[in-house]
DNA sequence: ATAACTGTTATAATATAAATATAACAGATA
DNA sequence: TATCTGTTATATTTATATTATAACAGTTAT
C-alpha cells in the first residue's frame, strides 16, 4: 500500500492516513477480509504514534470501511458499493460548497452558476 | 458594512473578516478610495482584538483588495471587478468540471447533483 | 502456560495556529 | 500638542493534533 503522509499538508496526519486507505480500498489494492497492518506496525512503518494509526482506523470503522476485532486486528469490510457512492457525492458536495463560498464573496448569481452548469453537463449529446 | 462572526465557524475570525469585506467590495458597498474603519474601530466594533483586524487586513492588502498607509488609514484599492469575477467563474468552471467528470464515473445523476446543489445553496434562508 | 502478537485505555506532554491583552513606538493631521 | 492612524513586541489562552509511556485485555501458536 502506497502510503504517503506530509507535515506541511493542510489535512492531519490521521486524514492523510485514512485517505491513503480508502483509495488502497477503491483501486481494489485492499480487498474484503484483508487484514490491515496492526497499528503499531502501521505507526513505526509510518514513523508515527500508534495514537494517530489508531484514530485512522477508528473513523474508518465508524464509516464502515473497515471492521476491528480486538486481540486480531483490523479487516477491510465487505465491499459496498452504496459507500462508494457516498465517498463521491461527498467530493461533489465538497466542491459545491466552494462554489457557494465563492459566489457569496464574489456576488456571482445563482442563475450563472446554473448556466455554466446547463453548459458543461449538455455539451455532451 | 454587514460583518458577521460566527465563533462556530469552520473559518478563523480573520478570513470570517477577509470575506466579509470582499464581499462589500464585490456588491459596490465599498468602493475604490473609501476608506475602511481603523483597525481599533473594527475591532471594537466587533468585540474582537485588533490584531485579528490586522491579519485580515494584511492578507487584504497582499491579495490586492487593499491599500494601508501608517498614520493614514486603510483604503480600498482600485481594482478591475470584472477581470476579477471572470477569474471566479473560471475558478467555478473548473469545479463544475471535475463534479461532471465525477459524476459520469460513478454513475451519479445530474438530479443527484441538482438536489446537493439546491441544499447547499438554499440552506442560508 | 507462556510468548508474542493483537487492540484499548489513561495520563501527561509537546507543538501549532488562532486569538487575545497590554504596552510602547511612529506617522498624519487638525 | 492632542488625537487620530498603523506597527511591533511580549506573553497568555485556547483548541486541536500529535506524541510518549505505561498498563491492561483478547488471540494465537508453540
Amino acid at each position: 500500500m502506497n502510503i504517503i503522509l506530509s507535515n506541511s499538508s493542510s489535512l492531519p496526519i490521521y486524514e492523510q492516513l485514512k485517505n491513503s486507505i480508502k483509495q488502497a480500498i477503491f483501486s481494489n489494492e485492499l480487498k474484503e477480509e484483508d487484514m490491515l497492518p496492526s497499528v503499531r506496525v502501521m505507526a513505526n512503518d509510518l514513523k508515527i504514534s500508534f495514537l494517530t494509526v489508531k484514530r485512522a482506523y477508528d473513523e474508518l470503522e465508524q464509516e464502515g470501511y473497515i471492521k476491528t476485532i480486538p486481540g486480531k486486528g483490523s479487516f477491510i469490510a465487505p465491499k459496498n458499493l452504496d459507500l462508494i457512492k457516498e465517498e463521491k457525492l461527498k467530493e461533489i458536495q465538497d466542491y459545491i460548497e466552494k462554489i457557494y463560498d465563492i459566489s457569496k464573496v464574489s456576488n456571482i448569481s445563482e442563475e450563472e452558476i446554473k448556466e455554466l452548469f446547463r453548459m458543461i453537463f449538455e455539451e455532451e449529446i
